[in-house]
DNA sequence: GTGTTGTTCAACCGCAAGGTTGAACGAGGA
DNA sequence: TCCTCGTTCAACCTTGCGGTTGAACAACAC
């Protein structure tokens, strides 16, 4: 549990059940019975699933009578998202300015990967 | 290797180094002794992360006489943005929704879990 | 041919992840 | 009070991951 934050989140959602759980505490809030019920494992396993999710900023737990309902936090969402667009964008600069140079080129050869006919 | 397409990217990323070497490569293409060389590790297991970049479609490989260049491969992005975008919107939405709710009620008791004075 | 350079394969090690079972804890309800 | 329900803690097992070393392989240079 001492990683950086960027890594507890991809890392918690690399699991398909806990990105099912994500899905769906997007419609609505669960307890953690509720969650472990579709699955055919036990409820400890579940809870252990949302301890990662809750390390990882994903999901919060409130007190409510004996239960604790949980619920999904989306601000976390945006670390992911602003780290895959800065290299996605950079990637297709990159890739733009070299299909530029490609077809400035006075004998220009086929662009890399472009019409593979 | 038998995970889902998804697992597959999200739990690639979800290793510092790798990120790191994916930050790298959105600048230029790289062999791997040339990825290495920044990591107090082994080339070797540079070239186990980029085969786990490989099998998660971020990466490339070519032949370059003995050379073997690494490329990133930006569109295996979308599968995870398009992922986040939907749940994180879901729950936005929710949310929202909510507010609005307990903004039209008459005699509106405090938002649950909000304001614990 | 014989190196030399760049890369990968194979076997192993330590450790954390996901799973189990069994017990404990916390808050109501009888 | 005692019991039940929902949840978590503790101990354990197995598997996979990131790392190592050592050898093999591929493509050049001599």
């Amino acid at each position: 549990m001492a990683a950086d934050p960027l890594s507890r989140v991809f890392s918690a959602l690399a699991d398909p059940t806990r990105r099912d759980i994500v899905a769906r505490l997007a419609v609505a809030d669960a307890t953690v019975n509720e969650l472990a019920a579709p699955y055919d494992v036990t409820v400890q396993a579940v809870s252990k699933h949302l301890k990662v999710l809750e390390d990882a900023g994903l999901v919060s737990r409130s007190r409510e009578a004996q239960r604790r309902p949980v619920h999904l936090e989306a601000e976390v969402f945006d670390l992911m998202t602003k780290w895959i667009e800065r290299y996605r964008r950079q990637a297709e600069e990159r890739y733009r300015r070299l299909d530029d140079v490609l077809r400035s080129m006075p004998d220009a050869p086929p662009a890399p990967g472009g019409d593979p006919s």
